[in-house]
RNA sequence: GCGAAAGUGGCGGAAUUGGCAGACGCACCAGACUUAGGAUCUGGCGGGUAAAACCGUGAGGGUUCGAGUCCCUCCUUUCGCACCA
């Protein structure tokens, strides 16, 4: 209630006033829907040019999911973004500043269950009102190249990529474990599950079930994945961290250890007599004195079939492992197992050591089985002295000094630059020759072989939902798996479809759906009735823009070679690993298809902080939401911008206060009154006196000092935040020189140019403002365009410094002095200067330091 | 446990290279204009003092003529990774 009386009152302005009058107040309303009018009418305002003889510059904010309406860090977000965009076209620049809406997903059939409205009417409608925001909030996109990825224009193209992934082997169908939500009643990717938990659902463990899925082969490209990560410096090391981390490589062996369960024993499992176990340390393989095989490996299924004891113990360290994973502490769970008693071979030296079952063991790393070095890797240590088991020593440190080399180190010992003892013929050797010496060997004998082990896994992007691609995929029972031939794209989603979260995938309810012949053989086949993850949509989506209404290809290569890479790509770091992985995979995967040359999709990467109020993240749940609309109503959309933008740097969490926005409407407002009380109509010349009064020479320097600030923050750093500040300086002296103005100390021409400057470096960051205020000027070029103000280093310094002067480090004085004195006037000056003087009273000076134009300091005793 | 970032007035934050700590804004205080102020303008605003001195950038050490900034130890917060063999 109170706010709307207070925007109210606002709005009607107040008849009278002091030295602000009715027509003197900025009513940001009025102004930002006129403008907003003026703009809707010029579709083809921020549209990019073709065949541009122009630098290009493709500026990309992460495209949103249509929730329904913009939250604030959407608002930060693409203010970053318009600014950049509007910076790069004042700079001359063709730019590319497309939108678009991540219309897929599950919210859409929730809203479905819970308003009885179809996905698609629901989604719709959101991005209807999304766009409006967008559009009222003044950010200049280029509405023509506008992709949705719920239409069948676009998703017919993930449909045909599948099929070429298909084509090339890197999409497959597999049975295998796979991480199920309850809560969305589907499958998750690796990279959605967080803490054991969904990506969408924090509080909702994963469950892990048995299920034939669709795999994109993204482990062929582990290896470029990793290694061209030290190219992309225009990343944050943030990120390009985490993607090390999640693609993990490492390099190793894998090494037989034929079992050997003595005499008794009568034949093996179906899983084989041979455990193959994954080390990175072959060099420590005579320190091994037990195998440790993962609760869920196939061996010790083989074993516990015929032990109903050892059955038992294992299904408790199964269930023991997948609370672990759900509770999302992995590592903190003791480490315990038990022993199967049976034996394998160690093939190096032949010796029998125990096979057992432990639970720090995951069955989806590696081989699922280990050799367990006690004394050269800590869970093993931890592991053996648990349970008793030896502990053999086979590295030592080396060292400088020959005595200390031949101590016995505290175990466990994990370094890997030691010299490796007891063990046979590679005694002696340095362990990273008795890495190689013993992986030939290994390999000689045809019991081991070097080998990669990523982290990394395929890519599951079978979906059993209703609102996402239709995997295009059929099912005869003569021909079996038969793709869905490109001429019969796009496989469409039908309407009119009964969503439900029980009972797989909505789909699988339509026979109309189901029921397709097959291509092959005329016979009776059933549709894929998954459909595909959202994250193969946004995984190319930036290269849709370059060429939106294509319906011959995804898009045409020459001319998304043209816009690409993407110069500056501003999103979240919550996409650090999953879309922009997958979108990285998706440009290596359509290089090598020959659709384009490009290794990577961005160039340089911008990931801006959290919104914060009230120290946590906005959430509905928290109450602490601030929406948009309101900001808008209350304040105008040129202070919501400006307000996210000055309130902290961009890549730093933003903490929001409502009075911080008071603030920079309030600084709006003085800018307005300013322009309103000392425009002028243009005369006919305007030349600026080269001599100014020292009061104009003032604002001048001051001016250029501006405009140097912004544009080096635009060049490097991007602090928006003491951009603004450099403005409200600038401002705020000619505020303090009215007076001046008044009795025209200040020459009208310059006065202009300098209002000129205020509109220009305001124009990225409060477009209304700078558009009415532009007019008001009488200028008719276009804002948009309009040539960044360029700076005069000469005008910029100075005439008069102030020098602190220091004596023994301690502030003493200041005094002033001309820009270009040199150090013997400025220590004359110091030493005229009487607090200068009272604290060298009496002392020597022994040295003095002087910082030319910095400072000066006089070390006496 | 490992790794990264951060810690500055009542608050958000400045100080880009080791050189005047606290720009700019908020809040607050005072004055002006006013019937009125939640508008606007002007001034004040780290602690301390009558004024100075002096103290002050998470804590403690160090390097330096000089440290918010560099080095060492520690504390706190946030983020990432976490039985990865």
């Amino acid at each position: 209630m109170a706010i709307q009386e207070k925007s109210a009152r606002a709005e009607v302005g107040h008849p009278e006033g002091g030295r602000s009058g009715p027509d003197e107040r900025y009513n940001a309303q009025i102004v930002e829907s006129k403008w907003s009018a003026r703009w809707q009418q010029d579709p083809s305002r921020y549209a990019a040019e073709r065949d541009s003889s122009k630098k290009k510059y493709y500026v990309l904010e992460m495209l949103p999911y249509p929730s329904g309406a913009l939250h604030m860090g959407h608002v930060r977000n693409y203010s970053i973004g318009d600014a950049l965009a509007r910076y790069m076209w004042m700079n001359g620049y063709n730019v590319l500043h497309p939108m678009g809406w991540d219309s897929f997903g599950l919210p859409a059939e929730n809203a479905a269950i819970s308003n009885n409205t179809p996905p698609r009417e629901w989604t719709l409608r959101n991005i209807a009102s999304m766009k409006a925001q967008m559009k009222r909030l003044g950010f200049a996109y280029d509405w023509s190249r506008e992709v949705t990825t719920c239409f069948s224009e676009y998703y017919r193209w993930n449909q045909w990529f599948f099929l070429k992934l298909y084509e090339r082997g890197l999409a497959y169908r597999k049975k295998s474990k796979v991480n199920w939500c309850p809560k969305c009643a589907t499958v998750l990717a690796n990279e959605q599950v967080v803490n054991g938990c969904c990506w969408r659902h924090e509080d909702t463990p994963v469950e892990q079930r048995e299920l034939e899925q669709w795999f994109l082969r993204i482990t062929k490209y582990a290896d470029e994945l990793l290694r061209d990560l030290d190219k992309l410096v225009g990343w944050p090391e943030k990120v390009r961290t985490m993607q090390r981390n999640w693609i993990n490589r490492s390099e190793g062996v894998l090494v037989d250890f034929k079992l050997d369960y003595g005499p008794s024993h009568h034949g093996f499992g179906p899983a084989g007599s041979t455990i193959t176990v994954f080390t990175t340390r072959i060099d420590t393989i005579f320190g091994a004195t037990s195998i440790q095989l993962a609760p869920e490996h196939p061996i010790v299924a083989d074993l516990a079939a015929q032990n109903p004891d050892l059955r038992s113990k294992v299904d408790h360290l199964i269930a023991e492992q997948r609370r672990a994973r759900e509770s999302g502490d992995i590592g903190e769970i003791e480490k315990h197992g038990v022993p199967t008693g049976r034996y394998a071979i160690n093939p190096f030296n032949n010796e029998r050591i125990p096979v057992w079952v432990a639970n720090y063991i995951l069955m989806d790393y590696g081989t699922g089985a280990i050799m367990s070095v006690p004394a050269h890797d800590e869970r093993d240590y931890d592991f053996a002295r648990k349970y008793k088991l030896e502990i053999r020593l086979v590295i030592l440190p080396i060292s400088n000094d020959p005595e200390e080399t031949m101590t016995e180190p505290p175990v466990p010992f994990v370094a890997h630059d030691g010299m490796v003892i007891n063990s046979g013929m590679y005694s002696g050797m340095s362990c990273a020759e008795a890495v190689k010496k013993m992986t030939a060997y290994a390999e000689q004998k045809g019991i081991g072989r070097a080998t990669v082990t990523y982290r990394l896994k395929d890519w599951g992007i079978s979906r059993q939902r209703y609102w996402g691609t239709p995997i295009p995929m059929l099912y005869c029972e003569k021909d079996g798996i038969v793709p869905v031939p490109e001429k019969d794209l796009p496989v469409i989603l039908p309407e009119n479809v009964e969503i439900t979260l029980t009972g797989g995938s909505p789909l699988l309810r339509v026979p109309e759906f189901v029921n397709a012949t097959c291509p092959k053989c005329g016979g009776p086949a059933r549709r894929e009735t998954d459909t595909m993850d959202t994250f193969v949509d946004s995984s190319w989506y930036f290269y849709r823009y370059t060429d939106a209404h294509n319906d011959r290809a995804p898009f045409d290569g020459r001319v998304a070679d043209y816009w690409f890479p993407i110069d500056q790509y501003i999103g979240g770091v919550e996409h650090a690993i999953l879309h922009l992985i997958y979108s990285r995979f998706w440009t290596k995967f359509m290089r090598d298809l020959g659709m384009i040359r490009n290794d990577e999709p961005v160039e340089r990467l911008f990931t801006q902080g959290m919104v914060i109020k009230d120290g946590a993240k906005m959430s509905k749940s928290l109450g602490n939401i601030v929406s948009p609309d309101e900001m808008v109503a209350r304040y105008g959309a040129d202070a919501a911008r400006l307000y996210s933008l000055f309130a902290a740097p961009p890549d730093r969490d933003l903490d929001w206060q409502d009075s911080g926005i008071e603030g920079i409407q309030r600084f709006l407002g003085r800018v307005y009154r300013f322009f309103v009380r000392n425009t002028q109509a243009r005369t006919g010349r305007e030349t600026v006196a080269p001599a100014l009064d020292p009061e104009a020479r003032a604002i001048q320097r001051k001016m250029h000092q501006t405009i140097k600030r912004v544009s080096d923050d635009f060049q490097g750093r991007w602090h928006f935040n003491t951009c603004i500040s450099a403005i409200m300086e600038l401002v705020n002296a000619l505020y303090g020189a009215e007076e001046a103005i008044a009795k025209n100390a200040i020459p009208k021409p310059f006065l202009r140019q300098v209002q000129r400057n205020i509109v220009l470096l305001l124009a990225p960051f409060a477009p209304y403002l700078a558009h009415e205020l532009w007019e008001m000027l009488g200028e008719s070029s276009t804002l948009l365009t309009a040539p960044w103000p360029k700076f005069d280093a000469e005008l910029a310094k100075e005439e008069e410094i102030e020098i602190p002067v220091q004596v023994n480090g301690k502030l003493r004085s200041r005094i002033v002095v001309p820009a270009a004195a040199n150090e013997e006037f400025v220590l004359e000056r110091a030493l005229a200067d009487e607090k200068v003087q009272a604290a060298i009273a009496g002392k020597k000076i022994v040295k003095r330091i002087y910082v030319p134009g910095k400072m000066l300091n006089l070390v006496v005793k």
